[in-house]
DNA sequence: TGACGCTACAGTCAGCAGTG
DNA sequence: CACTGCTGACTGTAGCGTCA
């Protein structure tokens, strides 16, 4: 971006000519499609001071951090999710489910049984639960910013990316509204990317 | 030790947007 | 048009610190 600046006794033409061939690049070119960073340019051309100048790299910086820090969760979350399919694939294939074969080595009690009578399916549940979306996570940055949220929020999280369940269908499995299972959910999120967003700043300076 | 204020969390209600 | 999901506004509650 300061290069496009360098020159300030270049016309006005080559000026736009070199804007063009810069608005090729996919970041400047979203940069640019802000119509608030469009008249932040443009100020910047007709009046070069080092204070604009400086509020136009500041402004492209935010701009840079927010995307690389977007493109660096979704590939996390891409990746993690990449990373538990192999590990699912791993423990099914190392650890078949034999239904008939007993839960523990002296008992009698097989999973089939459990799934057998309505009345077990609380015994189910509570096996199913027993998996946190702790257990899934190979990034510590995201670990630990899960670690910080309450019991509710991280329930809500492990039942909607571990178990695949929609707000509905957590909130009946919680004897909670929708709306308030959304709620944790929002809120669980933004904790998470704010105590990520804190760590990324602190590593940075 | 009780009253008070602050903060965070969790809940409901109402309304909006997207979809089939 | 009904259904689903999300979100803002508002309210209640619990925990914690401060102060008389």
């Amino acid at each position: 971006m300061k290069e496009l600046f360098d020159h300030h006794n270049q016309s006005v033409e080559t000026y736009w000519d070199k804007l063009e061939k810069h608005r090729q690049n996919p970041i400047i070119k979203s940069f640019l499609e802000i119509p608030e960073h469009i008249a932040l340019l443009i100020e910047v051309r007709n009046q070069p001071t080092a204070e604009l100048k400086k509020k136009l790299d500041d402004t492209f910086r935010e701009f840079y951090f927010n995307i690389r820090f977007t493109t660096y969760l979704s590939q996390t979350i891409y990746f993690n999710a990449i990373n538990y399919d192999k590990k699912i694939k791993l423990i099914s294939e190392r650890y078949q489910l034999v239904l008939d074969r007993p839960l523990k080595e002296d008992g009698e009690l097989t999973f089939l049984d459990l799934l057998s009578s309505s009345e077990n399916m609380e015994n189910t549940d509570i096996f199913i639960a027993s998996s946190t979306i702790g257990d899934h996570l190979t990034s510590y940055e995201i670990f630990h910013a899960i670690q910080s949220l309450t019991e509710n929020q991280q329930q809500v999280l492990s039942l909607a990316y571990i178990y695949g369940l929609n707000d509905s269908e957590i909130a009946c499995s919680l004897n909670k509204s929708q709306q308030a299972v959304s709620k944790s959910h929002t809120k669980a999120l933004r904790k998470i990317r704010e105590i990520i967003e804190t760590e990324l700043r602190r590593k940075g300076q």
